[in-house]
DNA sequence: GACTTCCATCGCCGATCGGCGATTAACGAT
DNA sequence: ATCGTTAATCGCCGATCGGCGATGGAAGTC
């Protein structure tokens, strides 16, 4: 038992791998990863090809993990991929798979 | 659209970070990795403290992913972690978050 | 054979998920 | 003030999830 990770560390990683546990968010994330600019969510609603009312709904679950990130633009609002999870998010993937911790990154804030 | 991830692919990574969508299946993966040799269920159980026909269930979905393997041994069943997926999962994850595809092992068989 | 041990499976429960259409709210333009 | 446009929210649906106790089956022990 002394190697069991920590409760704590598991809950918050598991919440950001069930952020990405439906192939949309999966699809929302890498677009907007390979995208130089943030996004328009219908700019994002034509890439996947869901309802609107459906893209809304899987921003923000990703948003409240912070793996993407919006700010208003007039009317619209652009999203983004949060630069730091660009690492902190495979490094969790490594310390899962029992690579040790590599330094801080632990939180992707 | 271009540059939207293949269903396919998102579809299996979904499959992946569903497996480790839930703090227990974390905690026995992590477990899994630190160990040197395959552990029985009733160890597993031990360490996580869950119910064993819990544990036997998280146990069930890990392997489906093929993110453990199981191998009987008497009367008991020991798990391991699929070291294939040691380096193929935060692939999956890097892929995701954008970085270029690292050459091959997009399926950890 | 009888008995124990180990684990998978079943059935049940409340809770959450993923999808959609409809509605609401905020903003820009006229 | 009145339109469009954009996007968040609501309500509903069936489906899946995570947990448990109970049952069942296979392998070892006596």
């Amino acid at each position: 038992m002394a190697d069991l990770l920590d409760r704590e560390v598991a809950q918050r990683y598991a919440s950001w791998f069930r952020a990405l546990a439906d192939p949309s968010r999966v699809q929302i994330v890498a677009y907007l990863a390979r995208q130089a600019r943030p996004m328009a969510v219908g700019e994002i609603v034509a890439a996947v090809g869901l309802a609107q009312s459906t893209v809304s709904q899987h921003l923000k679950i990703l948003a409240e993990v912070r793996f993407v990130l919006a700010e208003p633009v007039g009317n619209a609002r652009h999203y983004r991929i949060n630069d730091n999870c660009i690492t902190c998010f495979p490094s969790a993937a490594d310390v899962v798979m029992g690579k040790p911790a590599p330094a801080v990154a632990e939180v992707c804030s």
